[in-house]
DNA sequence: CGCTTACTTGACATTCTTCAACCGCAGTGG
DNA sequence: CCACTGCGGTTGAAGAATGTCAAGTAAGCG
């Protein structure tokens, strides 16, 4: 795993020209979750405005260190993962377009677990006083982080159902369905395909499967004409069946406050 | 599954002049967070004076409803669970006391999850008005119960790096050590001993384990001489080997904010 | 062209589940 | 007092799910 080479933008990132390309994530993810004043969406692109570019496999925090600034990924997979001793590696959340980490970081001495991205970043590095400030001025955006706390609350409990009692190929299911409407939810998605840039090796170690096993249960999904998935890109064929063996129901990630926009 | 006899006290509940039977688990959990002072504690106090006691596998909140108040836990196990189509129930977190459900309940309009008693517990119910007013009142309370769900979360993600990569013995032996350390901060565990009220398949559907396998997993750690498990109480006889094979650092679970007493 | 990385496949071992039976104890009702 | 019952725990045997090892293939890249 490498790891960030300092403050500044790694020598290969292009321009900050990038961050018109496509529908704002961070934005979109928050204005579903609250109303937000003109000041707030503009309060927002200025924090923002300035993406850096992040190779894959690139540490953004190490484990056990503390938290300088909080990150924003606008683009590409990163993750919050674990090593444990005998170097098996937890992939414990996904960070998807319009996700932040690092809100509590000031309250937290040392990051349990390290940040990394599975795919080439766009990120934003946000200074915890920028982040301080954006919340005490902006009561509407602190409402949507908190929401979207809530619902980083849910998804994490969904994965303890899939790793506690669900059988691989259930896990793997639950994955791409949960996987699919997040990345809707910030145009990173069709309605049934989206680039899912992640090894096998990845959806084991969030899966708590290993490799050669998800292999497999990726040709099951496929012989069972539920998905396909090749050049890094996945096409759910047959959604009702998928989402069955999935037991997936979205509603754990459409939290909204009752004033929340669409 | 029992479900709570409506709002006041059960029939068999007994005066509410027990709540000074122990040190305050709630008291004594915020100020290892933060800095109270004599009127935080004051108010502490006041909000938990009249605990109802409540049977075993008596539920709470039932999963997908809204929640009408917040529970704080004062004694007794209790938890969150899902029940899955098929029956099966995934544990996702334990209730000890000092513990405290429903902090965010007002911002989500129904719970997706159930909370249920595993033992009788006593427990106090606190309208959601009175916490807001609580928190409201008592910067350093809110802040203590903000640092709270920072640990819970941590908790939440150590549970997913069992699940996802520990083998049942040491899913076993790291949530012994976990329980124990928790127990001990509310002064409810001698050094190496404590009541642990559930039964094999309380443990199985906590860990991803079947009622059968946890018995081996529990005989196994036995015959290692690691633990003594009888009676409703487990006794942790070799601690070093215990939490080596477990993994266990019990940094995570000792958040605390610089100004925070012992 | 050779190197690396990701994916694939087969054979085998291990972990864990399922099913079924049985034990022991506590509560309950006759 | 005793039979009955139910729950939690224990045990054995068989099988399913998943991991490990090892080898081979395919695509991208210098």
């Amino acid at each position: 795993m490498k790891s960030l080479p300092s403050s500044n933008p790694a020598p290969w990132s292009p321009s900050a020209a990038h961050n018109e390309s496509s529908p704002h994530p961070f934005i979109r993810k928050l204005q579903r979750l609250a109303l937000l004043s003109a000041a707030d969406i503009a309060a927002l692109a200025r924090v923002s405005a300035t993406p850096v570019f992040v190779g894959q496999n690139t540490d953004l925090v190490p484990e056990g260190q503390p938290v300088e600034c909080a990150f924003l990924i606008l683009e590409g997979f990163a993750c919050r993962y674990r090593i444990r001793p005998g170097g098996a590696r937890q992939i414990l959340t996904y960070l998807l377009p319009g996700d932040l980490f690092g809100l509590d970081a000031p309250l937290v001495p040392r990051s349990p677990h390290a940040l990394g991205t599975l795919s080439a970043c766009q990120v934003v590095r946000i200074p915890h006083e920028v982040l301080l400030l954006l919340i005490e001025q902006h009561p509407q955006i602190a409402l949507a982080l908190h929401l979207s706390k809530l619902v980083e609350e849910a998804v994490l409990h969904e994965r303890l159902v899939s790793l506690g009692s669900r059988s691989g190929i259930e896990r793997m299911a639950h994955l791409f369905c949960e996987l699919n409407v997040r990345l809707q939810m910030v145009s990173r998605a069709a309605a049934d395909q989206f680039g899912l840039p992640l090894t096998q090796v990845d959806l084991g170690d969030t899966l708590g499967l290993s490799n050669v096993h998800v292999n497999r249960v990726l040709q099951d999904l496929r012989r069972q004409g539920l998905i396909a998935l090749s050049g890094r890109v996945l096409t759910i064929l047959n959604r009702p069946q998928l989402e069955a063996l999935a037991e997936f129901n979205a509603s754990y990630l459409h939290l909204a406050s009752p004033t929340a926009g669409g």
